[in-house]
DNA sequence: CCGGGGCAGTGTTACGTATAACGTCCGTGC
DNA sequence: GCACGGACGTTATACGTAACACTGCCCCGG
């Protein structure tokens, strides 16, 4: 009757004889004891000849959730957001749920509404990397979780990872190396990861005697550090004989700074990233760097959204903030100070 | 009266002293000569001070479209993939509508069926380096638009790339210098790129004099890459003086076994890339490659499905095929054949 | 012979929105 | 004095689904 449209549980139960909520008892699966073997099957037949589709925007309508969260990331086109997005979509998927992102390519800042251009209907949002007062208030009530995000308290759940404990522990690495001038190639970032980064850089020199630590900060690219590299390693006062990068890409272009000085890395110059990204092992030397569970980061948040909308067992016996552990990797860019 | 639920339209209405319809009118801005400028001010007062956000699964129900794409790739941890999100995004965000990406971390076989598992309500759907037969009728009807894909003649809109060119290109620039022995590091991958590219690499040296082309195939990973490409160069016969990579990462591999066998870039062995990736300039030396413009072609298969959709004006005078232009990037990873 | 209870299904309703069709009031022109 | 029309809103309805409450019906125990 309905021409080329696409059919309805109605259209369905036309074709089978049988009045429409029959349809819905049987294509939703809980038709034990209610509709006998045989009417089921007639009706599955139907729905698959006809290539019935249910209509997930009245599905939601009528059930008052969506079974879909919101990710909110900085920049996809970064490795570590790509997987976290992995991470967090595998466990979706196992619960039935499904991820949008948020549409822009280009980041959110808090002169843009995260939630009014989210075209589909979510029960739920994990944001990554942002400050949580970009969001409260803006998200309607919606359950909300955060990543690597400033845990104060009160606010939501969040699912962090130990940076600080990564920096300390390859600070210790470059100094139990030799090194005592170190600078920290510091993303230009306000975020929370890369504060606690500073600070913990600076603590773990602290008790160190001779150390000199320094500073510079540069754009998330690796033409940035790069430049940045460079300014570190010609400006006044003795040369750092090692460069402690706030992420692999960091880490990469301060090997090409190294490479446009003549200087050689490990030899002349430790250069340590952070992240482990595949660039790690495809640069040369392959990368010393602090490996990030991305992907778990992505998973325990969707976890923890989950069970916030009730939708799986809280697991964590509903721990508000979860720091994930974070590696040392050593490989083949840091080595005994020359200098 | 609704407790701490979310507010509707209908609770909107109540506190503005005013039918739900009008509330409908005002806030979805057609009431121009329909509803007073001051009506529309206590409306607008009164959602804002509730808090009010449209139910979007009943506005989807009530509209019969979501203006939500689904957009399906291998896997967004390769950044071709994240820049072909990020270009969609872009283009749908401007025309109000958003993207979800299938939710599957692993990539999509034709065992599993991409549409059933797609929680969110879609309009469309965008997949990319797909059979299209891996769609076909599956997707219950909806538009459908294809990117590096077949272009099958009848088949959806597709957007290309110009690979064989691509190909073209980097093989002229190659027998330029003065290489012979080239060997093609051909992706392990079945999809319709790949094979275009095998084929332009063997036509574009049909006609070179002395030309020796050899091919090894590896997964798209820089480990594999690194095994295949020692494969290559130890392999029986004369040794190839080039190789052509089917993309940055394989590149980056091939370059790691050339440092595993003393091998010198380019001066003893030229490597090639393919994508243009960030990657391209992190290594040493940088890549001469092929530059492929993803965001582009993220934003066309969006205007495409867009414009298939009636929801954006065909610009391209309704091409079904289109195919966008690749450029050569020399670097210095190539250079004059020395054997 | 009658009541009770399980089986197999059906009628009906509500979810929240957008919009077509329909009132109502009041100033105005003749 | 009265019909008329514009300005301003309202009433009612439909979208497709899920699920509650209900109805026959048959079988069985008493």
């Amino acid at each position: 009757m309905s021409g080329s449209a696409r059919p309805t549980s109605r259209d369905v139960a036309r074709a089978a004889g049988v009045s429409q909520a029959t349809v819905s008892l049987v294509l939703g699966g809980k038709w034990q004891g209610r509709v006998s073997e045989r009417t089921a099957g007639t009706v599955r037949e139907a729905a698959g000849r006809l290539g019935y589709r249910p209509n997930l925007a009245a599905r939601s309508l009528r059930l008052g959730h969506t079974r879909t969260a919101l990710l909110v990331v900085p920049a996809l086109t970064h490795e570590y957001f790509a997987r976290v997005y992995a991470g967090a979509a595998g466990v979706a998927e196992e619960h039935g749920f499904g991820v949008v992102l948020y549409p822009s390519p280009e980041g959110v800042g808090p002169a843009r509404d995260p939630f009014g251009s989210a075209r589909a209907a979510i029960d739920g949002v994990i944001a990554s990397s942002m400050a949580a007062d970009a969001l409260t208030g803006i998200g309607g009530g919606l359950p909300l979780v955060m990543l690597d995000s400033d845990p104060a308290d009160p606010g939501p759940p969040t699912v962090n990872l130990a940076v600080a404990d990564g920096i300390r522990q390859i600070t210790r690495h470059l100094v139990a190396l030799g090194h005592r001038r170190i600078t920290h190639l510091a993303a230009d970032v306000d975020s929370w990861t890369f504060r606690v980064r500073a600070e913990a850089f600076r603590a773990a020199l602290a008790g160190v005697g001779g150390a000199r630590p320094g500073a510079e900060r540069c754009a998330l690219a690796i033409d940035a550090a790069r430049d940045a590299a460079v300014r570190a390693l010609t400006g006044p006062g003795p040369r750092p004989t090692a460069l402690l990068c706030d992420g692999d890409v960091l880490a990469a272009g301060a090997c090409k700074a190294a490479r446009a000085l003549g200087l050689r890395v490990p030899a002349d110059l430790s250069v340590s990233g952070f992240d482990d990204l595949s660039l790690a092992t495809a640069l040369d030397p392959e990368l010393t760097t602090v490996r990030l569970p991305a992907e778990a980061v992505g998973a325990a948040g969707m976890r923890a959204l989950l069970a916030r909308l009730g939708a799986a067992p809280a697991r964590d016996a509903g721990e508000r903030v979860v720091e994930l552990p974070v590696e040392l990797v050593v490989r083949s860019s840091t080595g005994p100070c020359g200098g």
